[in-house]
RNA sequence: GCCAAUGUGGCUCAGGGGUAGAGCAAUUCCCUCGUAAAGAAUUGGUCGCGGGUUCGAUUCCCGCCAUUGGCUCCA
């Protein structure tokens, strides 16, 4: 798909068709105030305040008449260019231009006039209102102004703009097909789960063929971490508010908790993560510095209160399970270990065919002094000694301020899902500060007691998440060692003894190898049965007639494609264990 | 939580002030068939929930709940 802020000829036009949706705007609504009219990934978008106006769908499509209309006028867009004084005089009555305005350096500000609107900006534009045409008014919302929830709302509006009509058509069709790939509608259509209103909203339900994939990864994922010398362990759900009030996360996100319940005189609180639960397990006896580092990882079950609105199926949920692991190290292990999990992100993601992810070295904002742990000291330690691993490693990153953990800075790895906005699925994130909270200690080679440094990490994010994105990835065509039903045998006639005795022999030995496989015996036509294995997303759809049991052969074909192959008995049923066995495809 | 839209049988959707309709699925019958849907019959919904207006509400109004697209947030 393409980028609208990194292609410049896109850039400069759907800048220009911003501003021709503020003129359209300013017609039908004399007082409306213009906000920000940026470019984005996607297109281009405008907030404005209409003075407590909501659009909708029907104002919407008038703004697009009305666009259409100044378009058609062929009005030229001229660069002028004023002092910051002349700027203030300009828009004395337009407070959100002030803000803007006065936020400038001194010197010359540019600004477009285009017939009788004007705007603030630094363009470059086209030099034609028409050559802005082909646009797509795409969605619309309310926008906190600056970003800040405290704020007034403004209006957004979002839209997308080409130089043709075909490239505007070309691009409204991929935006459809995407809506396919959402892992919401491959869930449902492939049976994998559910959410239910008396459950409760954000509570998803895996059903058995989700639980499948989900056993999958859960299984995937312990079997690499064991050999990594990762000990697995098992804790429970709730906790006491005062673990949390130790941990530091009570003050920080309890808004963002299911609230306490009180049970005998003592609160507790669902977790919304398993750190304080791993530090505890570590101080459960003494610890020398030879046994360390020590790995305790969990498939652990969180609750966290989301907002509603952020909730989406299985990819952001009220209830998940992290991949999570709390790696307690001394200071000069910290680089060794980092690059440890770096090496397990990759190969896991080089299993997985991930190759379009990001790198961040999120760190803290020295000025947000509410959100992070007040230590300028182990800031400075811990960036740097995090940011120097990441250089050894040689990973490409970008930094980015305000992102880091309350109690340390991370590794985050980010991918684009099919659907919406940058999602986290593996993150490394260095703590100096949670072990001392928990009073944790090892003995060292010197008979001194110790702080430990802890690593948090999750490789997989949560298992839920992960799997969301798997499916948008894949469209729901999974590779094998993944698939709910990895083989479904369809027999050309049901009534043919020989041939389901053949069948069988076949289902025998694909169960007998552990492989999932499905036997439709009903009397469909064979066109019937495939279309269903087909849209079931099954990765091996074998074909037996009589011609196969004579032969002793097995034709099948592969994730819908269109081409039959027919290979030997045996053959058939060592290439799906090989196939299964190396979970790759 | 905020702004907007939506909510009709298991699924996808049409309809609309006089107590509902299609296709698919399901069930039964029939069919035994060679690479994406044979045919027939039957079953299935107090139209998200609660109020209000009305002789009458699934349809109009209000509130709530849920879903969707964004905004904010994501330890």
């Amino acid at each position: 798909m393409v980028n609208f802020k990194e292609d410049e000829q896109l850039n400069t036009l759907n800048h220009s068709c911003a501003h021709l949706m503020a003129q359209a705007v300013k017609h039908l609504y004399p007082d409306a105030k213009f906000w920000v009219g940026p470019v984005v990934d996607t297109g281009f978008y405008y907030d404005m305040d209409l003075g407590g106006k909501a659009l909708n769908e029907e104002d919407i499509a008038a703004i697009e008449k009305e666009m259409k209309k100044v378009a058609k006028t062929g009005v030229k867009i001229y660069r002028r260019e004023i002092s910051k004084d002349e700027a203030l005089e300009m828009f004395k009555d337009d407070p959100y231009k002030m803000d803007l305005i006065s936020n400038m350096e001194d010197g010359t500000i540019t600004c477009y006039d285009q017939g009788d609107f004007t705007d603030l900006c630094r363009g470059p534009h086209v030099d034609n209102v028409k050559l802005c045409r082909n646009f797509k008014l795409i969605k619309h919302s309310g926008a906190y102004w600056k970003g800040d929830a405290e704020n007034q709302v403004l209006e957004r509006v979002y839209g997308v703009c080409f130089p043709t009509a075909e490239e505007l058509e070309e691009h409204l069709k991929l935006l459809e097909e995407a809506k396919e790939r959402d892992h919401r509608k491959i869930g449902k259509e492939m049976g994998l789960f559910m959410v239910d209103d008396l459950i409760g909203r954000g509570l998803p339900m895996f059903l058995p063929n989700g639980y499948t994939i989900w056993q999958e990864l859960e299984d995937y994922i312990k079997g690499k971490e064991r050999k990594l010398g990762y000990q697995h362990v098992m804790t429970p759900c709730v906790g006491t508010v005062d673990l949390y009030k130790t941990s530091g996360h009570w003050d920080h996100y309890k808004e963002n908790m299911f609230p306490a319940m009180e049970v005998e005189g003592e609160s507790f609180v669902l977790r919304p993560m398993n750190c304080p639960h791993h530090m505890r397990i570590f101080a459960n006896k003494p610890h020398s510095y030879k046994d360390l580092p020590i790995r305790i990882a969990e498939i652990a079950h969180d609750f966290r209160f989301e907002s509603s609105g952020t909730l989406k199926g299985i990819e952001r949920g009220r209830h998940f399970c992290q991949n999570d692991s709390h790696i307690f190290v001394s200071p000069d292990q910290i680089k060794d270990e980092v690059k440890s999990v770096c090496d397990l992100i990759f190969s896991t993601y080089e299993d997985f065919g991930i190759t379009d992810y990001r790198c961040v070295l999120s760190l803290r904002d020295p000025a947000d002094t509410k959100k992070y742990h007040q230590d300028d000291e182990m800031w400075d330690t811990a960036e740097q000694a995090l940011r120097e691993t990441l250089n050894e490693i040689g990973i490409e990153y970008t930094e980015e301020i305000g992102e880091a953990a309350f109690y340390g800075p991370k590794l985050d790895v980010n991918v684009k899902p099919a659907i919406g906005n940058e999602i986290t699925l593996s993150t490394c994130q260095l703590d100096f500060c949670l072990p001392a909270k928990f009073e944790l200690t090892y003995i060292d080679s010197d008979g001194e007691k110790k702080t430990p440094v802890v690593l948090h990490r999750a490789i997989l994010g949560s298992l839920d998440r992960f799997m969301a994105y798997i499916l948008e990835e894949t469209k729901g065509n999974l590779p094998t060692w993944l698939a709910p039903t990895q083989v479904k045998v369809l027999p050309v006639k049901t009534d043919d003894e020989s041939l389901m005795a053949y069948c069988d022999k076949l289902i025998t030995a694909l169960e007998d190898a552990d492989v999932r496989v499905a036997f439709d015996t009903r009397s469909e036509k064979l066109g019937y049965k495939m279309r269903e294995a087909q849209m079931q997303k099954v990765p091996y759809m074998v074909v037996l007639g009589a011609k196969e049991a004579e032969e002793g052969v097995i034709s099948f074909r592969l994730h819908g494609e269109q081409k039959t192959t027919t290979v030997g008995f045996d053959e058939f049923v060592d290439m799906i264990v090989t196939e299964i066995k190396t979970k790759k495809r």
